[in-house]
RNA sequence: GCCGACGUGGCGGAAUUGGUAGACGCGCUGGAUUCAAAAUCCAGUUCCCGCAAGGGAGUGAGGGUUCGAUUCCCUCCGUCGGUACCA
C-alpha cells in the first residue's frame, strides 16, 4: 500500500491529485480514533475547587444491556443524538459528563449458560467486548475511565449498601419522608404504634406494653412490615418457565415480557420494595421535569392516583352468622386491640395484599370514588377471594357461593383478562345496610371485582357505573337513578356532572358539591374518611436466579432477617456450575450449601435482586466511578448534580425510570444526593424498525414436497391455508416495497441459507422452480415470486437486523451517524432503509472538496469573505445551534447541505468561512471535522474548539422580497428596501401590474402588511 | 373502551409565534462528460388543464374561526404507542 503511493507521487500526476484529494473515510477515522484515545481527548475530570469555572452538564444515554446478537443499526440512534449534543455543549465551554457503561447481570445470560454451560461472567463479558467494539466504531465521545459494570463486584457492593439503607428506613408520613428503622423502635417503646402515621403493611395495632411483650421473632415480624424494604408472603406473579417471580411492570397480557412466557399468580415469601410509600411524590415530580406528555401520563397512569372514601357499611344483623365462636378472629391472629368501630390509619394503596377489613364485627369496608351516588347503591360486591366471603354467606346461598368460587379457580389471569364483557357473579344471602337510609343491600361477589385495588369490595351504583349496571342488568337488580343528567346533553353515564336526584339530603345539589357533603358526612358520622388510593404496587424484588446480586441478608435459626455489616459488602456471588433452579422454586444459589450455611448456624438468602437494581442508581456512579469508600463523594454529587439530559426508549417508561426515581428520592431523604429528581430532561428516541420479508409455505406438503406460493397468488387462494416463513431480507429484490421478490438467483441463495427446504416447489405467476430447475409459464424467463413485506421489529428471529459495522464499512462512521440523524425526528419511529444514504455521503464529499483545488492540492484562502458568503455561514450557525438545541438533528443535517451547496456555487474557499463551518460540522463528523482542522494547521482537537458565534448582522439585508397575495393566495413578490414604510409598501403592491390585474372591476377592501413578512390585498 | 401521538409529492421528511406549502435528501426525467458504464456535473420534477403564457386544485375527510389555517376549534376516518373490569 505504502509502496504503490510513492510510486503513484512519482510516476502519475493524475493519480497523485485523486490520492490527495479523496476523500477516505476509512483511512481519516481510523486515524482520528486511535488520536483520541491517545490524547485522552474525552476524559473528564471533577473539578479540584469550586472555583473551576466552567459550568457542569451531564448527558446521559440508557444503560445497554449488552445481548449476545449486539448492536443494530437501530441502538446507535439515540447515542448518536446524545453524542452530538454532548459534543455541542462541550463546544460551547460546558464540562460535560457524558459516561457509557453496562446493565450487566440479567436472564439471558443465564439461560444461555443453562443452555451451553458457559459461564454468565463469560458470556457477558464476550458480548460486553463485542459492544464496546461497535460503540467504538461510531466515534462516541464517551469517557470510558468512567465505565461501570453492574456485575462488577467494586459497583454492587454499592447496590448492596442502598439495599440496606431501604432496609433500615421506614416512611414517615408526617414527616413525609424515609426515617432510620432505629427512630420507629423508639416510637414502639414509648407509645407503641396506634399513632404512628407509616407506609406500612402492618395489620394490628399494639401498645408500648405489647411491644416490649414481643420477643425478637415477634418484633423483627413487626418492623418488616415497616420497612422500605420487606419480606412478606404476597401474591406475586410466578413464571414457571423463567423459574423465577417478575415484577408488575415485568408482565404483560399474562404473559413474561422477557421471553413471552405464561405466567401466574401465586403466595410466595419474597422480598419487596415499598415503592408505594413515594407514590405521591413520585407524581408530583413529574410535574418539575421536562419529559414527554406521553411519557408522563404514562407514569401517572401506572401510579393511578383517585381520590375518593373509604366507608364501612354494616351488615345487617340476620345476614351475621350464628354465635360467633371464634371470638372475633379466624384464629391465627391475635383479636384486635382498641379499634371498635374504628377505621385503621392505613393510606390506602399501600397494602399489596387484600386489606385486613375483613372482619364480620366490622363490617365492610369500600373504597369509592363517587360516595355520592350512595342512595343508589343497590348491591355490594366482593372480590371472590375477599376474607369476608366464607363468613357471610347463608347456608341457602354456599352452594352457589361454592360453585361459582370452583368456576373462578379454573380461570386463569389469562381468561379474566381477555374476557372482561361476560359478567359472572353470585349472592352470598347476606345484607349489608345503607349507613344513610338503612337499607339492606345484598352482597355479592363477582370477578370484576379484584382483590388487590382498594379493598376488594365496592358499593355497585348501576345508575352510574357502566360495569355495575351492566351487572345490574344480568342478575335483575334494582337501578336506582339518582343524577339527573338532562341539563348535559352528550354527558355519559360516569361523567361527574347532573343534579342528585332520591338522594335524600343531597337531592338538587351538583354532583360536585354532593361529593363534598357526603365526605363531611361520613366523616362527622365517623363512617368512613377521605382517602386517596393508588394503583401502584409495591415492587417485588426477589429474583430466583443466579446472575444478579445476592442480598446482603443472612437469616439466624428462629428465620430473623439481618443486614450484614457494612464491612462485608460486597456480598459476591459464589461460583457456580449448575445454574438451573434448584428444586421447590429456589434460586440457583441454594445449590451453593457452603457459601449459604454460615458456621454459626445462620443461613444466607439465595434469591438475588432484580434487573433494575443495578440501573436505579448506575448515573449516580459515574460522577465517582472508582469511589471505595462511598457510592459517589458529596463533593463529585454536588458538582454534577442531576442528569441534565438522559436519551433512551419509552420502554423504560415505568420500569427503570419509576424505579430509580424512587431510588433517588430516598438518597435525597438521606441527605446524599442534592436533587430530588434524577433525570431534568428526557428525549426519547424513536425505535428504528426492520422490514420483515416472509414467503407463504403452504401447511400441507404437496407430493411429498413443501411448496412456497407467490404472495399474490396465496392472498387470491386464501391465506390461512399457509404458513409464514421470514426470509433474509438481503435476499429480496425491492426489499421493503410492494414488489418485493425472489428471483431464480435469491431462491437459490434461500435454498443454501435453509437447506430443509432445497427440495421445495417455488410457484409464482412466472413459472415453477424445483430442484434447480426453472419451468416458466408463457414466456418468462425469470421468477418474481412476489414475497410479503411488512414493518417490524428488527429482532434476529425475523433475518432482518443490519449491523451498524457493515454500514460503517461501506460509508464510513461520519455518513453513518449523519444518516441516521438525517432520517426524521430523532422521536419518531421509523423503518431502516438506506435509500437516502448516498445523498449524505455525496454531502460530505462536497464539503471535502471545498478544501482542494482543481489539481487536488490543499488549498484554503485566506482572503476576506465577503458579505454573501458570510451571511451563508451565519444562517447555518444559527439554523444549526439552534435546531441542536431544540433536539431537531435531521434539519442541522440539510442545513448543513444547504451551507455546502451555498459555498460551492459560490466557489468559496476562504479560511474565515471554512473554519467555522469545520467546527459546526464537528459533533455531527467528528472525524471528517478533525482530519479538516489539523490540515487547516491545528494541532489540538477540534472537538474542545470554541463554538462558532451567530452574528445577527450578517444576515440583515437591504431588502425584503414580500409575497403579495391577493385573497391569501400568493400571486407575485415584491423586492423593496428593508426600511420601507407600510404605507410605501401598500402602494407599491397596489402598483404592481399583476395586482391590478387581479382587482381589476373589483374593490380593494383592506390590504394586510406584516412588515418583514407578506402582503395580502383583500378584494372582493 | 379509555389515554396519548401522528396523518403533507413516487419515498424519507421541512415549514420554530396563524403569514410564499413541499426546504433538504432519495427516486425519476432530460442533458453534459465517457468508446461504454460507474462516478461526477447541469436543468427539471405536488397534481390536473395547456405547446406556452397562464389557470385550477391541493397538507386524511367534512365543517368552523380568520384578511390569511399544515398550524387554532368541532365532528368523523385511519395508523401507531400505552393501558384496561382500578371502584
Amino acid at each position: 500500500m505504502i509502496n504503490s503511493e510513492c510510486f503513484v507521487i512519482n510516476h502519475s500526476p493524475l493519480i497523485i491529485h485523486h490520492y490527495k484529494m479523496e476523500y477516505k473515510p476509512r483511512e481519516i477515522e481510523k486515524k482520528w480514533k486511535g488520536w483520541w484515545v491517545e490524547n485522552q481527548v474525552y476524559k473528564v475530570s471533577n473539578p479540584d475547587s469550586d472555583r473551576d469555572s466552567k459550568p457542569k452538564f451531564y448527558v446521559l444515554d440508557m444503560f445497554p444491556y449488552p445481548s449476545g446478537s449486539g448492536l443494530h443499526v437501530g441502538h446507535p440512534l439515540g447515542y448518536i443524538a446524545s453524542d452530538i449534543y454532548a459534543r455541542f455543549k462541550r463546544m460551547k465551554g460546558f464540562n460535560v459528563l457524558h459516561p457509557m457503561g453496562y446493565d450487566a447481570f440479567g436472564l439471558p445470560a443465564e439461560q444461555y449458560a443453562i443452555q451451553t454451560g458457559v459461564h454468565p461472567a463469560k458470556s457477558t463479558a464476550d458480548n460486553i467486548a463485542r459492544y464496546r467494539a461497535q460503540l467504538d466504531n461510531l466515534g462516541f465521545s464517551f469517557d470510558w475511565s468512567r465505565e461501570v459494570q453492574t456485575s462488577d463486584p467494586k459497583y454492587y457492593k454499592w447496590t448492596q449498601w442502598i439495599f440496606l439503607q431501604l432496609f433500615n428506613h421506614w416512611y414517615d408520613q408526617k414527616a413525609d419522608k424515609a426515617r432510620p428503622i432505629a427512630d420507629l423502635v423508639s416510637i414502639f417503646e414509648k407509645e407503641g404504634n396506634t399513632n404512628v402515621q407509616a407506609a406500612h403493611s402492618q395489620d394490628e395495632n399494639f401498645t408500648t406494653e405489647e411491644w416490649k411483650a414481643m420477643d425478637a421473632k415477634a418484633q423483627s415480624d413487626v418492623l418488616m412490615n415497616y420497612r422500605l424494604a420487606y419480606r412478606k408472603t404476597t401474591y406475586v406473579w410466578w413464571c414457571e418457565e423463567l423459574g423465577t417471580v417478575l415484577a408488575n411492570d415485568e408482565v404483560k397480557d399474562g404473559f413474561s415480557e422477557r421471553g413471552g412466557h405464561p405466567v401466574e399468580r401465586k403466595p410466595m415469601l419474597q422480598w419487596s420494595l415499598r415503592i408505594t410509600a413515594y407514590a405521591q411524590r413520585l407524581l408530583d415530580g413529574l410535574q418539575t421535569v421536562d419529559f414527554s406528555e406521553a411519557m408522563k401520563k404514562m407514569q401517572g397512569n401506572w401510579i393511578g392516583r383517585s381520590e375518593g372514601a373509604l366507608m364501612r357499611f354494616n351488615l345487617a344483623p340476620d345476614s351475621l352468622p350464628p354465635a360467633p365462636s371464634k371470638g372475633g378472629g379466624d384464629g391465627t391472629q391475635p383479636p384486635s386491640v382498641g379499634r371498635g368501630a374504628e377505621l385503621p390509619p392505613t393510606e390506602g394503596g399501600c397494602v399489596p395484599s387484600p386489606s385486613p377489613l375483613g372482619r364480620v364485627g366490622e363490617g365492610l369496608s369500600v373504597f369509592t370514588t363517587r360516595p355520592d351516588t350512595i342512595f343508589g347503591a343497590t348491591f355490594m360486591v366482593l372480590a371472590p377471594e375477599h376474607d369476608l366471603v366464607k363468613e357471610i354467606t347463608t347456608p341457602g346461598q354456599a352452594d352457589e357461593i361454592k360453585k361459582y368460587l370452583a368456576y373462578v379457580n379454573t380461570r386463569s389471569e389469562r381468561d379474566r383478562m381477555s374476557e372482561t364483557k361476560e359478567v359472572s357473579g353470585a349472592f352470598t344471602g347476606a345484607y349489608a345496610l345503607n349507613p344513610f337510609n338503612g337499607a339492606k343491600i345484598p352482597i355479592w361477589i363477582a370477578e370484576y371485582v379484584l382483590k388487590d385495588y382498594g379493598t376488594g369490595a365496592i358499593m355497585a351504583v348501576p345508575a352510574d357505573d357502566e360495569r355495575d349496571r351492566r351487572f345490574a342488568e344480568k342478575f335483575g337488580l334494582e337501578i336506582i337513578e339518582i343524577i339527573d343528567k338532562s341539563m348535559y346533553p352528550g354527558a355519559s353515564i360516569e361523567d361527574k356532572k347532573g343534579k342528585m336526584i332520591n338522594s335524600d339530603f343531597l337531592n338538587g345539589m351538583e354532583v360536585k358539591d354532593a361529593i363534598e357533603a357526603v365526605l363531611q358526612k361520613i366523616e362527622e358520622m365517623g363512617i368512613g374518611k377521605r382517602q386517596v388510593n393508588f394503583r401502584l404496587r409495591d415492587a417485588i424484588y426477589s429474583r430466583q436466579r443466579y446472575w444478579g446480586e445476592p442480598f446482603p441478608i443472612v437469616y439466624d435459626e428462629q428465620g430473623v432477617a439481618h443486614a450484614l455489616p457494612e464491612n462485608e459488602l460486597p456480598l459476591e456471588l459464589p461460583e457456580l456450575d449448575d445454574f438451573r433452579p434448584a428444586t421447590g422454586a429456589k434460586a440457583p444459589l441454594a445449590r451453593a450449601t457452603d457459601w449459604v450455611n454460615l458456621p454459626n448456624g445462620w443461613k444466607r438468602e439465595t434469591d438475588t435482586m432484580p434487573g433494575f437494581a443495578g440501573s436505579s442508581w448506575y448515573f449516580l456512579r459515574y460522577m465517582d466511578a472508582h469511589n471505595e469508600e462511598e457510592f459517589a463523594s458529596q463533593k463529585a454529587l454536588n458538582y454534577w448534580q442531576d442528569v441534565d439530559l438522559y436519551v433512551g426508549g419509552t420502554e423504560h417508561a415505568v420500569g427503570h425510570l419509576m424505579y430509580s426515581r424512587f431510588w433517588h428520592k430516598f438518597l435525597y431523604d438521606k441527605g446524599l444526593v442534592p436533587t430530588s429528581e434524577p433525570y431534568k430532561k428526557l428525549l426519547n428516541q424513536g425505535m428504528i424498525q426492520g422490514v420483515v420479508e416472509s414467503m407463504y409455505l403452504l401447511k400441507e406438503k404437496k407430493d411429498g414436497y413443501s411448496k412456497f406460493v407467490c404472495a399474490k397468488m396465496a392472498k387470491k387462494i386464501g391465506i390461512t391455508d399457509y404458513v409464514n416463513i421470514p426470509v433474509l431480507v438481503d435476499y429480496v429484490v425491492n426489499y421493503g416495497s410492494p414488489d418485493s421478490y425472489l428471483n431464480i438467483d435469491a431462491i437459490k441463495k434461500f435454498m443454501d441459507w435453509r437447506p430443509e427446504y432445497k427440495d421445495a416447489i417455488f410457484e409464482c405467476s412466472k413459472g415453477v422452480f424445483h430442484k434447480g430447475e426453472f419451468t416458466p409459464k408463457g414466456d418468462a424467463t425469470d421468477s418474481h415470486l412476489f414475497t410479503f413485506s411488512e414493518v417490524g421489529k428488527m429482532s434476529k428471529s425475523k433475518y432482518n437486523v443490519i449491523n451498524p459495522d457493515d454500514v460503517v464499512e461501506q460509508y464510513g462512521a461520519d455518513t453513518f451517524r449523519m444518516y441516521e440523524m438525517f432520517l426524521g425526528p430523532i422521536e419518531q419511529a421509523k423503518p431502516w432503509d438506506t435509500k437516502g444514504i448516498n445523498g449524505v455521503a455525496g454531502f460530505l464529499r462536497k464539503m471535502w472538496a471545498l478544501f482542494f483545488d482543481k489539481n487536488g492540492n490543499f488549498n484554503v484562502s485566506d482572503a476576506a469573505p465577503t458579505k454573501e458568503e458570510l451571511k451563508t455561514l451565519h444562517t447555518c450557525i444559527k439554523k444549526v445551534q439552534d435546531d441542536i438545541e431544540r433536539f431537531s438533528f435531521n434539519t442541522c443535517v440539510s442545513g448543513f447541505m444547504i451551507c455546502v451547496n451555498d459555498l460551492r456555487s459560490k466557489n468559496c474557499n476562504k479560511r474565515a468561512i471554512l473554519e467555522p463551518l469545520v467546527k459546526l460540522v464537528a459533533p455531527f463528523a467528528p472525524h471528517i471535522a478533525e482530519e479538516l482542522w489539523h490540515r487547516l494547521g491545528h494541532e489540538t482537537t477540534v472537538c474542545l474548539a470554541d463554538y462558532p458565534v451567530f452574528e445577527e448582522s450578517h444576515l440583515v439585508e437591504d431588502s425584503v422580497t414580500y409575497p403579495v397575495c391577493i385573497n391569501g393566495k400568493k400571486r407575485d413578490s415584491l423586492t423593496c428596501p428593508a426600511n420601507a414604510s407600510k404605507e410605501d409598501l401598500e402602494k407599491m403592491a397596489l402598483e404592481l401590474e399583476s395586482t391590478q390585474k387581479w382587482i381589476d372591476g373589483k374593490t380593494v377592501r383592506k390590504v394586510i402588511v406584516v412588515p418583514g413578512r407578506m402582503i395580502n390585498v383583500v378584494v372582493g
